[in-house]
DNA sequence: AGTTTTATGTTAATCGGTGAACACAAGCAT
DNA sequence: ATGCTTGTGTTCACCGATTAACATAAAACT
């Protein structure tokens, strides 16, 4: 289970060192890909097989799908963790995260995201803010 | 069952003690998080699990609870419970739940929740006031 | 073909976290 | 009252992670 928040360093060749704690978890070999609200998702290889399965599963007729699809999809990169625990992130990716130096990474469960810092921070400020109401809506559907 | 209500200090390095009391009952690992009305929730190992298992099965495609899966994972940590019984609380919840040296530990069933004492003075005081009302409100589904 | 730039791999150094051990204070119970 | 458990504060040393720096390999361009 991937949980937790870890600010990191994007370095000058755009390689990007993993939290040490999700190493093991994350193995070897990661996809990455645009996220929704322009941050980028991280599954472990295993995760991303399973997440392809059900999105092909979709309809082909719907409009809507097809794009989604094609975001999701034609965005995917396989990266491999180095020898010292780095991924590199692709540039059209890295311009898409709008992402500078300093990034979050975030854990969700099966995934990781990474952010941009500084949109991490105000991002954050504006679930915290909303939190009460969303737990609401989630105590309907009786998860807390 | 986790009930009663504790004072504790957090320690210059955030280390809390827990209540000695509770320490069977939550065991060594514990997960601390986010929680609502601005307090941290810790929840024994297991518990955490049962709700994670919930939360992981909402859909992506929902804006609402994307944002509630960051809040709620993103904001979780496991934490190991030291040789002496205390907890390390990390910076950005430290953070969230505006913890000042002075907290309060409030056992709510199956999770206990951190509060910052003053607010949780505060806090205690208006539900004090409301709870007459709150009652009537439980009455009607049935609880009292 | 040679030179410069880009990509990748390896090593090193620093910084901070983490854990253990200890000492003291405070409260509770016998 | 006094002895034991629990909470708090501090110190130290160590280990490891992250980052920066360096070295090598590949590629592109002139």
């Amino acid at each position: 289970m991937l949980i937790g928040e870890h600010k990191h360093t994007l370095d000058p060749k755009k390689r990007l060192s993993l939290p040490s704690k999700w190493r093991k978890e994350l193995g070897k070999k990661l996809v990455i890909t645009r996220g929704l609200d322009n941050c980028l998702f991280v599954y472990p290889l295993k995760e991303w097989q399973r997440i392809t399965d059900k999105v092909g599963q979709l309809p082909l007729g719907q409009a809507d799908t097809r794009s989604f699809n094609r975001f999701f999809l034609s965005g995917a990169v396989e990266v491999e963790v180095d020898s010292v625990g780095r991924i590199l992130v692709p540039d059209f990716l890295k311009d898409f995260g709008q992402l500078d130096s300093k990034v979050v990474l975030a854990g969700i469960h099966d995934r990781i995201e990474i952010w941009d810092e500084e949109r991490w921070e105000t991002y954050k400020r504006s679930i915290e803010k909303q939190a009460d109401a969303l737990a609401e809506k989630l105590g309907d559907i009786g998860v807390l």
